[in-house]
Parts: C-alpha cells; structure tokens; sequence
DNA sequence: TATGAATGAGGTTTCATTCAT
DNA sequence: TATGAATGAAACCTCATTCAT
C-alpha cells in the first residue's frame, strides 16, 4: 500500500469517527440544538477540524443519513439475492429494517430531517446526487422483488413503484410514530412488535388472493 | 352581542391571522429559517404582537399542528359515528387523510417537526396537553373503529391500538415519503394514488378471512 | 370643597395608590426587573394609566424616594424643634431612621439607586429640583444641631456640613451593608443593633471632650 | 516560558482588557444603559468574544467588584500586618480606602449595585464565592485588629463584627453620599476631607475612655 | 493537517411607551 | 380619565464558520 493510499484511508477513517461522534450528539440533541463544537469535543477534535472533512453543518448532517441508506440499499440487496420465495423476501425486510432500528432508533429522525424540504437547498450536488443514489438503490432492490411477485402472480397488480413505496413509507411513519408516542406519553417501545404487525397485515394484503 | 365578546371575538381573529401567516412562513422556509420578523410582517403585525398571542416561536409552531390535529380529531369521529360497516369506515379515513392533505400539504411536516424529540421541551403544559388530547381523539376514533372490527369477527384478532397504529403511521409515513420523493426528483405527485393503494392493501389486510 | 379642589384632591390620591403599588414591585424586584405592567397590576390599573400620572418608570420610581425624602426631613425637623439638648438629639435620629427603616428596609436601595449617576441623566426639572429640596431639608436639619452642637461648644469644631454627611451616610453604609450581608451570608438582621452602636460611637466621637 | 503558560498568560491579558473597557463603559452609563457591544467595542473586540471569557453581562460587571475587593483585601491585610499600634491600624484604613478610591471612584458603585438583591441571581456559583470570600478577608481583617483593640483594653468593648461594620459601613455610604452630593449639586469633591473626618471621629468614639 | 480563538451576523425576546377607543 | 392592544427599538447572546499559527 503507498503513502497515498494510507492516506486516504486514515482520511476516510477520520471521517467515519467524526460522523460517529456527530451521530451521537445529533441523536441526543436534535439537529438544531446540536452544535459543531460539541460534535468536535465528542470526536477530540477542534471545530475548525470538522470544516476540513465537511463544508458544513448540514452536510455533516446529511452523510448520516447517506451512511444508513448505504448500509440499508446493501442489507436490502442481499435479501434480494436470496435464494427464497418473494413472499419470504418481503418477510425478511422486516428483519433489515429492525437491524436498522436496533442499530440506532434516531436514525430514522435524520432520515425525515433530511427530508423536510428545509434542508435540501444547502447540499452540495455531489451529495444531493449520493442520496438520490442510494435511495434509489435501496427502494429499487425493494420495486424489484415486488415486481417478481407481481410477474409470478403471488401479489395483486398495482403499480409496483407505489407499493414499494407503501412498504417503505409504512415501516418509516410506524418507527417515528411509534417513537414519538413513547416519548410523549411515556410508554414502552412498540415499535418491534408494530412493525411485525404492520409487516404481517401488509405482506397479507399484497397476496394476489 | 356586548362589548366583551366582541373583544375576544376580535383577539381569536387575529390570533387565527397570525396562524395563517406562521403557516406561510413555516411552510416556505420550515421552522428554523422562519423568523418571527417575517411571520410578524406577514401577518401586517409587529414582532412584539405576536409574543401577546404566543409564548415564542415553538408554541407558536405547535399551535399549527393542534389546529390540524383538532380538525383531524373532528373529521375521523365523524366518520366513526357513520352508519355503515367497518371496512367502509377503514375506508372512509382515507378521504379524511386526503383532504387533510389537501387542505395544506406541509401542515404533515410541522406535525413531525412537533414528534422529533428536539421540540418537546419549550412547550407549555397547557400546549402539551392539548396535544395530547387531540392525539388521543383522533387516534382513539380509530382504535374505535378497529375494535369494532375485530368484536364483529371482521378483522384479524390483533391488538387494536397496534392496528390503529399501522394506519395512521402509514398514512403519515407515505405523505412525507412520497412528497420527499417529488421534491427530490422533480416528480409528480403521488400522494393520493399511492395513499389510495395503501388502504386497500391494508384493508386487505386487516380482514380476517 | 369645590370640585376642582375633589377632584385634585382624588387625583393625588391615586398617585399615591400607584406609588405605593410602585414601592411594592421595586422593593420585590429591583428596578430593571421591576415590569410597568406588573406596577399597573398590583395597583389594579392599566399600564397606559399610570403615564397619567408619570412621565416615565424613571420619574415613578424617583417619587418613591421624595416621598420618603419628605417623610425624612419633616421626621428631622420634628426632632431638631423638641426642647432638648443637642447630645439627645442626635440620638433621636436613630430613632427617626430605625422607623424609616421599619417603614420599608428597601426604601434605602432606592435612595442608592436615585445617587448611582445612571438615574440622574433622564428626569424632569421639576422632580430634579423637588430631590434637591428635600434633600437639604432632611440634611440642612441634622446640619442645624450640629452647628447648635458646636455653638454651644458640645460638639467638635469641624465643618457642619462635613459632620452631618457622616451621619447621614454612616446611616445609609450601614443598612445597605448589614441588608447585603444578610442576603449574602442569610445571617440574622442586624441593622437595628449595628446602628444603634453607630450612633453612640459617633455620639461619643462629636463630643468636645 | 512553554507554549501553554504563554497562552495562559495571553487569555489572562485578554480577559484584564475586557474588564477594563468594561469598567470605562460601566462607569460612564451604569449597568444598565451599558452595552456589550459598546464593551466590545472599547476593548477593540467583536461581541461575541465578551462571551469567551464572561459568562453573560453581569458576570462581566460583576468581576470589576471582585477584582477591586481582591485588591481591597490585601491592602487591609497588609495594614494588619504591620508592627503598629491598633489606633495607627485604623487610621491607616483610612489611607486604604482613599487609594481604592482614587483607583476607580466608580467601584463603588459597582460594589452597592452588586449589593442591591436584583443581582445575586445570575451570578454563577463560583463567581458568588469570590466575592463571599474577599468580602470575609477584607472584613475579616478589619473586625481582627478591633479584636485586639479590645483585648488591649484599647476600644470599648462592643461586639467586634459590628464595629468592623461600621467602619466599613460609613466609608462606603460616605463615599457614596458625597459622591452624589456633587453629582447633583455640582460641588466640588469631598469625599477624602469627609472621610479623614469620619475616621477622627469614628476612631475617638472607638476609645475606651 | 490540526488548532481554537475570534468573529459578527442575525435571531428571539422584552417592555417602556403610545394612542385609538 | 382610563384602557390595553399594539408597537418597535434595541439588547443580549449564540454559534457556524474562518484563519493565523
């Protein structure tokens, strides 16, 4: 491996702590209540060192959300591959989404964050353009498995970009809520539980018959 | 009428006024880059008037969501005290949804804005419990509806406010998704078709056979 | 009575009711805490209506302290007319501040305030010229028995005038800094003692011999 | 001299030029009508800086009294300290209490507005205990040499506290009272002839016989 | 590359004061 | 005379960002 190389690679690892570091304090803090000199003290590092590996606040903020969409276009694509039934595929974004969630509850926070239209105007291109990727990514893998089922005539025939949707859109809106009505009224975390329900009312809705 | 409630008649106008301007400015800029300067000029005030109707900004912005929140509440417990059969009430929500959607299609976000967390503190009790209240209203309709279903042998025997959960978390997932979609990529918008399929698919899936 | 001479008449005496509401809210708060919405309130009235009557918060709060200025100098001169000698005169002014002092311990802060320079700038001619008056009347008095104490050859050939500052602001340095004291360290009220030793030193400190 | 003491030591510089145009902004305008922006701007500083090194503005005005009681302190300490008679020692306050006057005529003020209720409460805890604890030194070695007065039978025998307090009591209210004195009748400054006379007078009243 | 002191724009909020009723 | 809703200036303070070292 070249100096170069090493480079890059100790660079790339210095970004993966900060954003580490900015997940926890975004999480805790929300967005807004956040601030870079907190997110630098929670990496050990000075605030003038974030701007080096990150134009800006809302950037930092946003690769969080690319880093799970990553991760969560990845888990989604080798369900994918499996070697299973599209029913049992479908079943099993249920266990990605939960690893997801167990991996870190507020993520999805930033997810919805990202996409409250307030944001979209400040992101670089280079990263406007990583998002749409990855989210096409992810939510394609999810289209194509549908479409199978819909070409093996195992679910109803509807638009399978909208059902894609309703699958993803639903798991999203069942964590937030779920989340928020624990914090308001103090209750205990349903959001597992909801969401194998949700899983199971909407894989039997999907069924041709 | 005496002078008295022609007082208060006119101090509930203009505190609607300046609803109606937050909801202009909020929904242009979101909460952040909103300014109570700019809401204040929108709404042909000064900036101290508006701290006479509300507390700061936040209590200013939640009063957004109960506003919607209580119509909500209002229109879903219409519907429960139709007389038709369940799955036409399941159904009936969806009209409910929509024209909540259309009667202002960020008032969704403000209602997350309200869930992320982040917002909860500033609030008054009072304004907290008011969501509280409206929450439960409307949700508890549906709960209603859902347990009315299951006693019935309609729909499958599961835990009613889990169910409810499922529905309204759909429907609130699926408008930020789909309109997040549209902003991202410039496409159409969804909401309605998608919202539509998402019923049937769910009220498919809540029945028992 | 005619009616002008009611109706000054009433008019003074909401003067009054609002500088007694003033006193309450200032002693309370201290002046820049101290709200005119909060003074309109406890003296049941409306903020626009204590501008009546007041030029601004400046010149309320000023009167405070000519009212007590004035209640001072004609408590003095009662003491300086009785038919005693110049040695139990001095000692009645402990009486004379202790009952100011009992009147209301943060009277004295205003009179402070009134002297910190930041006060002077913003009033009235008219109230300037009043503080003036009163003021040499409460300290012309104390400065009448002194110089009877010298006449007489009882007291130390000093400057009057000189002498009199001393009591007078040996009684204003004690209460300000035994008050604090007992705010800072929640030590007993010791101004009563304090001052009573106060004047038999400097009692004794006056005389010839 | 290592990178960190020069460091230290340049914060340290910094924070004594931020308090000295404070004092020269405090001074002028009083508390109230000071700005930060006009103390940052006498320092040749921006705003935001003040907030560095002070915790909020009353911190900033409140350090101008630590650092004069600081000094207030050891100047009294020091008169303890030397090998004099204790009816010396009083009298050398005297020259202590001038020098701090001719430091900054304005410190005092501060002090009483410190003193004045309406602002212990923003004070942070440490800050309160500097004060607590110069106020003690300074008081402390005042109310020692009465003590020893005493005990060499030297001064009437009074509870020490109390006669410390007057001394202390009518140096501040003098220099407050003639202060004002000429402040509002434009007389010239008496202050030092004032006080050399309370001193004589207060240090005969002091003596046992 | 890393630092962290300094910046300074700009936001929220308060509240003395006014004025139409 | 009394009201009290509305004003709007102005202040404090925060914090993302920069830049000399």
């Amino acid at each position: 491996m070249g100096i170069y190389e090493r480079k890059q690679r100790e660079k790339e690892q210095r970004k993966i702590e900060i954003i580490n570091a900015a997940r926890t304090v975004f999480s805790n803090k929300g967005f807004n209540s956040a601030t870079m000199e907190e997110i630098a003290s929670q990496a050990e590092l000075s605030p003038g060192t974030l701007y080096l590996y990150f134009k800006n606040k809302e950037e930092l903020h946003t690769s969080l959300s690319i880093e799970i969409l990553k991760h969560l276009a990845d888990e989604i694509q080798t369900v994918v591959n499996k070697n299973i039934s599209v029913e049992e595929k479908i079943e099993s974004f249920y266990d990605v989404f939960i690893d997801v969630y167990n991996y870190d509850p507020n993520i999805l926070i930033n997810l919805f964050h990202l996409q409250s239209g307030e944001t979209l105007q400040n992101l670089s291109d280079e990263v406007l353009q990583q998002i749409k990727t990855y989210s096409a990514m992810a939510h394609g893998a999810i289209i194509d498995v549908v479409k199978q089922g819909i070409e093996q005539g195992a679910f109803i025939d509807e638009h399978p970009v909208a059902l894609a949707d309703i699958i993803w859109a639903s798991y999203s809106g069942i964590v937030l809520w779920v989340d928020s009505k624990r914090l308001l009224n103090n209750q205990k975390d349903f959001v597992k539980s909801t969401l194998k329900t949700a899983f199971k009312i909407i894989g039997k809705g999907l069924k041709k018959k």
